[in-house]
Parts: structure tokens; C-alpha cells; sequence
DNA sequence: GTCAACCAAATTGTTGACAATATATCCGTC
DNA sequence: GACGGATATATTGTCAACAATTTGGTTGAC
């Protein structure tokens, strides 16, 4: 059950009149489409769950209308679900969208890899190398799953920004936002985690020496495993 | 100028009384967000226009929180810029831009061309093999670039179609969305139509004869070939 | 006892009014 | 005559009341 913010008055946002000018920003308006987005995606909210506008409105102290607008860009990225006059609900990821995502998924990594390594200097690549060759492998072995996720998010970070391109890295994001909680039930399977280390390294080793091609190749060959995997074992977490 | 409805006066929704339960849908409720898709698309207003959303709710005969909330996704689909306190404008696509997108398309038209080799029984690839053989090569000849440009269109229709994944599919509109007056502007340049049309008998042959890997190659192939033209000849369209 | 129709509460959808901000116009001063 | 500031207008942003629809429960008839 959802704990109810008691009453906490967010202050009705006026009461500024024309003297006092200095508050610039109001309260700290709060940016309810990314806050809402975080929550689907962290999955703090379940999916299939129901989002009332008048409960989340109260909530962030904005009117209604702000809540219905933040609706519709979650709706058109398809983070919720909006049947008219029955309201919004969580979207839920089905397996057949999680294979079509896979194979999309897959070129977009490939292209990713292959323009980051044509764009920078292949010494660059070697603090990633390191961190995968020693600490990662530490990580995997006292099973840390935060610390290896953490790399896994450099390691997606460092290439996305290497290859340069604002519309490859927003449908990678679009992507993510996703997949982003069912990642984590795949990297705690049996096995899992020192196959995706092992073939992460081959790509930045790849980087390292600068061919371009080899590493959109090895890339891809990571996310066509992640697949096989995940079909493997769909019943266990999903 | 845009020439103005005169009155017609769109009927204020309601007078419909509990009695007559006739009219199911309002005055053909209309899709403002697809209208106004289009018409950006189609570039019937022009890139760096301003949108006012006092006229465009008259003009449509909605409220102003529903063009509002169209806003709101376009501006997500880069469809439009909006500064705050200022409008929105109508996004113009910048050179650099246009060659970002390229690059993604490479890999998902790629990806398309396989999955629908993959998907599909080689021979039903026959009709619009003849159609890339016969007619379309006529529409080269006669320079014919309306019907040239529609046999396209059912070119990428019939493999998103076989292809069958939705997430690929609706990157892919997002991004003919923003080139497709572009393309028109290409298409034109001497020479691109002949080279078109070959490359694309050309991935047309390898489906017919269930080569997936060599469609995605040839297709592949095929956007760096436009890609390349139109850095060739970029100053002439942009 | 079960089913249907009806009523009540909650929730979404719609609307116009009001406030804040930016743009354009005008006026006075240098 | 040109520049700077103040006023007027237009446009965007905010909001709360109202209407329509769905949902859950209750009553009544068979």
C-alpha cells in the first residue's frame, strides 16, 4: 500500500507578488517527467500498476494538466499504457517485445562500437581494458553485481559518448529505459556474468587496437549471446 | 499566409442531451497530433515556422491543452523545438544531423532486410522484383519520381511488414519522419535514381534467393551509397 | 439465490479564466 | 536623429471548476 504523503502543503505557488523577486526559481519545480520515468523504469513502481493523475498531482504539487502532459511523452515512448476514460497503467514488457528489442538492439551496439572506435584514439580504451581485466573480474568473482553493473554503465557510457552521435545514443536510451530492470534478473544467472565479462573484454580489446570492424563484430556476437541466454532461461525471469 | 477558416464554427461538443444518443463520436474528433505530424512532415509548414497555439486551437476547434499536449510529443520526436516562455518551432534538420541519422539507418535497414529474408518464403519477393525490374526502371527513364518514390515506399512497407518487429519498425518511422522531405530533394540528384534503383534490385535478388546475410550487406551498402551522395552533393539540398 | 437494472463514488476528460513572460510600440532624453 | 526606458499587446504557462465516463455496490424482481 502506498504510504500517503500526509498533507505537506506544497504551497500554492503564488504568494510571490510583485516586490519580492527573489525566489527565481519556483519551489524547485519539480521535473515530473523524469522523476516519473525513473520510477517506471527502477521499477518502483510495478508494472501494471494504475497511475492516478490526481494522486500523482497532489503529490508533486502541480496541477493535474502537468501530469497529463508528462503522460503523454510517457505514453508515446511506451513507458505506460493510456486507455481513454480508464486512465494510464504501467507498461509491461512481454517476451516477444524482449526478443525484438534484442535483435534491434544488436545492430545499434554493433554501430555503436564501430563508431567509437573509429573516433578516438585507440590508447584511450585502455583504462576500460584495465578496468575489465582486473577489477570487473574481482567483481564477478565475490559476485557484486552492483560493481559490475556499474561498469557495464561506463563501459555503455564511455562508447555511446565516443561515437558521437545524438540520435544512435537516444534510441540506445529509448532502449534501455526498457530493459533496464530485466538486465538485472539476466546478469544474476548461473554463468552469465563471466561470459558477458570474457566478451566485453574481446571488444575493448578490439578498441584497443583500433579495428573498427572487429569490435561492431564482437559487439554484436555479446548481444546475439545475451539473447541465446535469455531465451534459455525466459521461464526464470520473466 | 495561411488562409484562415472563416467561422465555422466546430460545434461546442456538448447539445447532445441525454436523449439522443446518436452521434457516437464528436465531430470526427480530430487527431490533432497526426495532423500536425504530417504537415511537419510534409514540410506544408515550413522548418523554423512558429506554432501558435491560440490559432491552432481555433483552427482545429479544440482546446488549448490539447494542442498543448501535441506539443508535448512532438517535442519528444524532434519534431518541434520549444523554449519556454517562447513557442514552439518547427525543428529544422542541420547537415550534421542528417548524417547521424544516416548512420543508424545503415544498421537498421540492415537489420530489416535480414529479418524479412529470414521471415518470409523467397518467392513471394517475385512481384516486387518485377516491379523493380520493368516499371520502376520505366519511372527512371521518364523521370517520373512521383511513382518512383511510391515504389519505394512499398519497397520499405512490405519489408517492414516482413520483418515483424514493431520496435524496429517505429525507429525506422522516426527517422523517415525527419528525412522524407530531404529524400525528395536526393532522389532528384543526377544519377541517384538509376544507382538507387540498382542497389535495390540488387538486395531484391539476394531475397528472392533467401541470402539474409547478403540482403543485409547489400542494403547496408545500399544507405552508405545515399550517404555518400549526399555529402557529394550536400550543398545543393541543404 | 441469481441476475439485471440502477444509483453513488471515483476518475478521467474538457473548458475557460487568470497570471507570468516575452515582444512590439511609443515616448522622452541626450 | 539615435538610444534607453516605460508602456501596451500578444503569447505562453498555470490553474481550478465543470462535464462525462467508468466502476463498484445496492436494491429489487424473478
Amino acid at each position: 500500500m502506498a504510504q500517503k504523503v500526509v498533507s505537506m502543503a506544497p504551497r500554492p505557488s503564488r504568494a510571490r507578488g510583485t516586490g519580492g523577486g527573489r525566489n527565481r526559481r519556483r519551489t524547485a519545480a519539480p521535473n515530473v517527467l523524469q522523476v516519473l520515468r525513473e520510477r517506471i523504469v527502477r521499477q518502483e513502481i510495478a508494472p501494471g500498476s494504475k497511475l492516478r493523475e490526481n494522486e500523482l498531482a497532489q503529490e508533486f504539487g502541480v496541477p493535474r494538466t502537468r501530469i497529463r502532459e508528462a503522460f503523454s511523452v510517457l505514453e508515446q515512448r511506451e513507458l505506460i499504457e493510456r486507455i481513454p476514460n480508464r486512465g494510464a497503467v504501467v507498461a509491461r514488457l512481454d517476451l516477444s517485445q524482449v526478443f525484438h528489442i534484442y535483435d534491434v538492439r544488436e545492430v545499434l551496439e554493433g554501430l555503436c562500437a564501430r563508431l567509437a572506435t573509429q573516433n578516438v584514439a585507440p590508447e584511450s580504451w585502455q583504462d576500460l581494458l584495465d578496468l575489465f581485466s582486473g577489477p570487473m573480474k574481482k567483481s564477478v568473482e565475490k559476485n557484486d553485481f552492483d560493481a559490475f553493473l556499474a561498469g557495464y554503465a561506463s563501459f555503455r557510457q564511455r562508447l555511446a559518448g565516443a561515437a558521437d552521435n545524438p540520435v544512435l545514443t537516444q534510441m540506445l536510451d529509448s532502449i534501455y529505459e526498457k530493459t533496464q530492470a530485466l538486465i538485472r534478473r539476466i546478469i544474476i544467472l548461473p554463468g552469465r556474468a563471466e561470459i558477458g565479462l570474457r566478451e566485453h573484454r574481446a571488444v575493448l580489446e578490439a578498441m584497443r587496437k583500433g579495428d573498427a570492424e572487429a569490435a561492431e563484430q564482437l559487439r554484436r556476437a555479446n548481444m546475439r549471446s545475451a539473447k541465446e541466454y535469455l531465451r534459455q532461461f525466459q521461464k526464470y525471469v520473466l
